[in-house]
RNA sequence: GCCCUCGUAGCUCAGCGGAUAGAGCACCGGCCUCCGGAGCCGGGUGCGCAGGUUCGAGUCCUGCCGGGGGCGCCA
């Protein structure tokens, strides 16, 4: 058992001779910002005291009293402090048991919590109508995306990543004529796309004046276009999924009838509309419109009854921009009048990433392509910097300013530690000294801050995995990575592992140590999605 | 007009209702006899405004101000 769980269980049963009854998962413990303030830290006293009757300090002492008659393992004083907080200061024992667990666990097994429980989700992202190339926006949020999928799939859930493709209707027409219009050298029409990628398209196709041929060669190339960009910045999908085969196989149509039998459908003005209001939307909306053609709506919400009803997810998130966050409400209703609970269903809202002036559109055209900030930035500094903060952060970015700190992007400063640790195992080799097993390590030599700094920052990755999973934050991660590389420079600049005057024995154990950080970078890294470079 | 969302240091952003609100960048000054200086160390009078809930509010509620987004038989 871990330390964190015998210290939660320590004060349950404190409290349960106060009189108090809480279940040790419900101990709120924590590892305080400074290092003044212990190694753990529990606020049980201020959260307990009105339930208790007491003061929070009173309380605090009390618990305190009964804690230090059989203090739990590696104990060595129990403070009160501030409001009524209860400070645990450990010996760096337990800091040992981490490192051990580390790097037995390894990076297959070090921080994954099984908080899933093989829960079935599956997660959409990225999405991109196939009618231009990726914008940076899409790279943003396609790199929470699956991020996320990744953090999840660690912390136990078992997680499907799919990209909807709307390959169909009004826009591959619009995308046909701006094709051919191209291809005749006329102007693109009114609410065609302007972007020039669809003039080098126009130039390699011969095939007929057709718009709907036009539009299917046009999408078919853009969305393998859209492929390769994702493949360079590590997003990947376990499934295409294309709008045009649900309408064709017939599910838009069941997916309406089956809305109609539940009655939740009515005929007006020769469309065919969905009572969304009912279901607390704002309006009612078109399913089918008086051309007979299916709105967007109908076909998504096709899609979602097959996630849920057919192929039976039991959890669905959805990954959207801010700009479609107004097909939230018709959703979320449409899928609650499919009889499914809408709680199973998830929708993240990424703010906007917006570039210095300008505002991104496919349509006009005016827009800062994905493959450009990687060509300008690399694809590592892209991805990290797509997750550096929480996607309801709206992004002003600045690609000058990004560029020209390009070397002193985060990624580098992350990327360089781990290359400092291959360096190291380098130099061992070439020195012929070899890591001895880890029974035969003396740990306990590891006493210097930077070590125990390094070690504490350790032991913080599996709830840092947890936290990200359940909050759906991958930059939590990302912060616990930029944190743990910040405190290995301090170790490395501090602690030489083979110096000249550094005993055998701490050589030994300072290598154990690095393995550790090597290990936990490794799994945060993979996390994100961004290289482990040996060397820079 | 209505709805959503954001407002924290010069800039980019952290901060599960708890302790003295923190990082990075930029700027200034220090540190190379040994494993990579893309590093380390030091330098900080900031929570948009006003109320409310609470023992305790950057965090929750209301209003206002400001930025972004949305409100189609487009997708």
């Amino acid at each position: 058992m871990g330390v964190q769980q015998e210290l939660k269980e320590a004060i349950a049963t404190g409290l349960e001779g106060l009189g108090i009854d809480l279940p040790a998962g419900e101990v709120h413990l924590e590892r305080p910002q400074r290092l003044e303030h212990g190694d753990w830290s529990s606020n049980v006293a201020l959260a307990q005291a009105k339930r208790a009757g007491r003061k929070p300090r009173e309380l605090a002492e009390a618990l305190a009293g009964s804690l230090k008659g059989a203090p739990p393992r590696f104990v060595e004083q129990v403070e009160i402090a501030g409001p009524g907080f209860l400070n645990f200061r450990l010996g760096p024992g337990w800091l040992y048991e981490v490192l051990r667990e580390v790097v037995t666990e390894g990076e297959g097994g070090f921080a994954s919590p099984d908080l899933g429980s093989g829960e079935r989700v599956q997660i959409e992202y990225v999405s991109a109508n196939p009618t231009g190339p990726l914008t940076a926006g899409n790279g943003w949020f396609g790199s929470y995306g699956d991020s996320l999928g990744r953090i999840m799939a660690r912390a136990g859930w078992q997680v499907h990543r799919e990209y909807y493709v709307n390959d169909t209707g009004g826009q591959m027409r619009a995308l046909g004529e701006s094709l051919l219009a191209r291809r005749r050298g006329e102007p693109v029409p009114e609410g065609g796309y302007q972007g020039e990628y669809l003039a080098d398209l126009a130039a390699g196709y011969e095939g007929p004046e057709d718009v709907l041929e036009a539009g299917r060669y046009a999408s078919e190339r853009i969305l393998a276009n859209i492929k390769t960009t994702l493949a360079r910045i590590g997003i990947h999908f376990d499934e295409w999924y294309s709008q045009a085969s649900i309408e064709e196989s017939g599910q838009v149509a069941d997916t309406i009838e089956l809305l109609r039998k539940k009655g939740h459908v009515y005929d007006q003005d020769g469309a065919v509309w969905l009572r969304s209001t009912d279901f607390g939307d704002g309006r009612d909306r078109v399913l089918v419109k008086s051309n007979g053609d299916p709105t967007y709506l109908a076909g998504d919400l096709a899609y979602h009854r097959d996630k849920f009803l057919i192929r039976n997810f039991e959890r669905v998130i959805d990954v959207f921009g801010a700009d479609h966050h107004g097909q939230v409400a018709s959703l979320r209703a449409g899928v609650a009048a499919l009889g499914v609970d809408p709680d199973r269903l998830e929708v993240r809202i990424g703010q906007l990433v917006s570039l210095v002036g300008q505002r991104m559109s496919k349509r006009s055209g005016h827009f800062v392509p994905l493959e450009f900030l990687i060509d300008e930035l690399g694809a590592d500094a892209t991805r990290l910097m797509s997750l550096v903060s929480s996607i309801d952060q709206a992004t002003t970015l600045d690609i000058d300013a990004a560029k020209s700190q390009s070397m002193e992007n985060p990624v580098y400063y992350v990327q360089y530690a781990h290359a400092r640790i291959a360096s190291i195992g380098r130099v061992a080799s070439e020195r012929g000294v070899t890591r001895v097993g880890l029974d035969d390590a003396n740990l306990a030599l590891l006493v210097h801050p930077r070590e125990l700094d390094l070690l504490r920052r350790l032991a913080d990755l599996p709830r840092v995995v947890a936290e990200a999973a359940t909050e759906r934050a991958p930059y939590k991660v990302t912060s616990w990575a930029r944190a743990l590389a910040g405190e290995f420079h301090g170790f490395y600049h501090d602690c030489y592992v083979m110096g000249t005057d550094v005993p055998s024995e701490l050589t030994q154990a300072r290598l154990w140590l690095v393995e550790g950080a090597r290990v936990g970078l490794a799994i945060s890294l993979d996390l994100l999605g961004v290289q482990a470079p040996e060397e820079m």
